[in-house]
DNA sequence: GTCTATAACCGGATAGAC
DNA sequence: GTCTATCCGGTTATAGAC
């Protein structure tokens, strides 16, 4: 991972090495699916050795993290787009958590193995752990862009929190599309519209005073769970 | 685990050898964290063959579910004596929400082991499959009792709606209390004390004719949550 | 049918030679 | 930077004892 490469000789040919045992796994994960693919195939399958597949990736399971990790930056990216098309605040949500399941979705099968190492305290890959800030980071500037300049206009304090409320469903939606055995996830994505639906009216309440209280928890709630980051 | 005991006999001593392995490896894990006890550990500290460990519970997993249920279990009822005590609905919550963390709190190390499992589509401890559907529907029908005859009245819609989202923050709860490395966990009070709030404020808001559109969205979305199990 | 004990198996991960 | 040989521990297979 953060190998030095002294000259661009042997950057080439790492990286050659590199991409070829993600290209590998990638195919062997998508076709036999994660448990059932095992580092020696992998190794033997990229034409080297199985110390040799260790030395480019610490586990077998920072060989997924590679490609969602690929995947969100895609979708940072993409998200740029799809906020130029509309201005409208459910439009784009919607559009948004669309792409999600879409550029995720080659990777579905085998993706759950991130839900399951993000649930272990110790590993790097938590959802509380410095690994995956940057990433988290990405996502928050990228609802930060789709609030900017959208109709109905959202300022000041919803303006504050709605960006770590939007992350938090997008982590959720995320979770429950991983495990969702529905055609095609269909269930996953009826979800999603009652999830933008719900923001959408709630974005509406923010205004009106007998709201005040419910919308002062909420922040605060928000701020203990990112707090910690 | 679904063996037959044909005989008194058999039984005693058989559940004699269980509670044995189910008491030392409660130690082990308390004391040493669940990775750094192996199977191997517990069987020799429970002075059994590894193998006989494996005739009493299926796997390394299993044990800690075990744990869970147990004090599930021992939650439900004691959250009759809470219900007792005050109509008051959010003081009922609290308290419920206070209970799990306390009831918890002594295998809180190793209980990640069940959030990591539970993560695993494929096996029989994920949230939305049959292994823990008994004790899902515990967890409900403790949520509809606190409903029932509290203060404020919760009747009608509203009172068909809550358990479920009551179970999907004490689920969240739970999952962030895991992970929460603050001392005596001080982040997950305060969140459970906010989500209180924030349930609180929006029961008073049910009634109002502008939130309609809200609580249909919110209602939709507990339907296609939980309508999987 | 109920339980124990021993010896593998399997696959993720590591050590160390070259 | 790549290899081979090993470790380690969850899990399984098997052979019996009661």
């Amino acid at each position: 991972m953060q190998t030095k490469y002294p000259n661009g000789e042997a950057q080439t040919k790492s990286l050659k090495t590199r991409r070829k045992i993600l290209k590998t796994a990638r195919k062997l994960f998508r076709t036999r699916g994660f448990e059932k693919t095992t580092m020696r195939d992998i190794a033997h399958e990229s034409g080297i050795a199985l110390g040799a597949a260790y030395y480019y990736f610490n586990s077998k399971n920072d060989l997924v993290l590679e490609f969602y990790l690929k995947t969100q930056k895609d979708i940072e990216s993409r998200s740029l787009a799809i906020f130029a098309e509309t201005r409208d605040f459910r439009k784009r949500l919607k559009l948004l958590f669309d792409l999600q399941f879409q550029r995720l979705a080659p990777d579905r099968k085998f993706l759950h193995v991130l839900a399951r190492e993000a649930s272990s305290p110790k590993s790097p890959l938590s959802p509380f752990s410095g690994r995956t800030k940057s990433i988290r980071d990405v996502n928050l500037a990228v609802f930060k862009s789709l609030i900017r300049d959208c109709t109905p206009e959202i300022s000041g304090e919803l303006a504050e929190m709605l960006p770590s409320l939007l992350w938090l469903i997008q982590m959720a939606l995320i979770f429950f599309w991983l495990h969702d055995s529905s055609r095609n996830q269909q269930r996953s994505r009826g979800l999603a519209d009652s999830c933008t639906e719900i923001v959408v009216q709630a974005v509406r309440l923010y205004r009106l005073p007998l709201a005040r209280h419910l919308f002062k928890s909420l922040n605060r709630m928000l701020g203990e769970v990112m707090s910690g980051l």
